[in-house]
DNA sequence: CGTCGACCTTTAGGAAAGCA
DNA sequence: TGCTTTCCTAAAGGTCGACG
């Protein structure tokens, strides 16, 4: 571990051990080493969110945003964008693509630059193309599909490349496509989220979390993963409100573990989400961070394991 | 060098569970 | 009750090192 990580460690644990005197025992941390291997799980969480911090800082290599580059990084090129103060929509439209298809352990963003990259053609799939004419990406996609690798995500693994419904990317592109002319712009529709929420990131998540389920195969996981990355990246003022633990799997089950100690205890997710909204606000923690921390501790919860996938 | 098997990846399919 | 989605699941397909 580095030192950092340490005194980050000593700052939270007193604060969790307050929140255990105010609130009563988190059942999932009375093992020896449970407490250590969750504090360890948020610090590589928070790492993950100060990462876009240290990207912003370092400088990014235009190439990021090249999709024929073996440097292409949807995320990296979106950030490039929010730092020179251009090119929104295609900003939102790297995070929706990275999102929608993922980042594969060993072959990272091949799959999303392939498709980004229509292949190596002059004419990339860029926002303004795919706005004009979602139905020709589609037909594009659906010819292609065979010349295409599949190496998606780990939390994308259900996407199908061809066909049509549910789990089709092309379904998922043509119908946030629609979302987004909603308001015609990116911009346009995140600023009617947040006006509505009188300019309140959380309210605005929320918000937008809701009017996403438009988008067919972006369940729970793809608009709480697009919406906090769009946060994340400075390209709109959202915050997630609560962990969205309805209609999770792993978080929920890291829920149960933590205040239960027991991975399928009898309490709801909604009383769950609202514990874990209590904890993070005890111990300073984003609700992304906290998702992400409970996901991922729930699978080891005595060792810490960073996830890499 | 060939075989075995443990483990990892990929892929298609579908059952459970939420929601109207 | 029908519709939708799942950081699923199971089965098939690959990889790779141990071993004779």
């Amino acid at each position: 571990m580095r030192r950092g990580d340490i005194a980050l460690i000593n700052q939270i644990r007193p604060l969790l051990r307050h929140y255990i005197v105010d609130h009563g025992p988190l059942r999932g941390l009375v093992q020896g080493a449970h407490e250590d291997a969750f504090l360890e799980q948020i610090v590589e969480s928070l790492r993950r969110v100060k990462f876009v911090e240290s990207v912003r800082l370092r400088g990014i290599s235009s190439l990021r945003a090249n999709p024929h580059s073996d440097l292409f990084d949807p995320i990296r090129a979106a950030i490039m964008y929010v730092k020179e103060g251009r090119d929104h929509d295609e900003a939102c439209w790297l995070v929706f693509l990275s999102t929608l298809i993922g980042k594969h352990l060993h072959a990272g963003w091949v799959t999303t630059a392939q498709i980004y990259g229509a292949l190596g053609d002059r004419n990339i799939w860029s926002f303004q193309r795919v706005q004009n004419d979602p139905m020709l990406f589609r037909q594009w996609l659906e010819a292609h599909q065979a010349g295409i690798q599949r190496k998606v995500g780990n939390h994308r693994k259900y996407l199908s490349l061809s066909g049509t419904k549910p789990h089709a990317a092309g379904s998922a592109v043509e119908t946030y496509v629609t979302w987004v002319n909603e308001r015609g712009t990116h911009k346009d529709l995140f600023d009617h989220a947040l006006q509505q929420a009188n300019q309140n990131p959380m309210a605005a998540f929320e918000i937008l979390f809701e009017s996403m389920t438009a988008v067919d195969t972006f369940g729970r996981t793809g608009r709480f993963d697009y919406l906090t990355m769009i946060g994340k990246v400075g390209l709109a003022s959202l915050i997630p409100d609560s962990p969205h633990l309805i209609g999770a799997t792993g978080p929920l089950a890291g829920a149960h573990l933590l205040f239960d100690g027991d991975k399928k205890s009898r309490t709801s997710a909604t009383v769950l989400d609202r514990k874990l909204v209590e904890l993070g606000n005890a111990i300073q923690v984003r609700m992304d961070v906290l998702e992400d921390a409970v996901c991922n501790w729930q699978k080891n919860p005595s060792n810490f394991v960073p996830f890499r996938g």
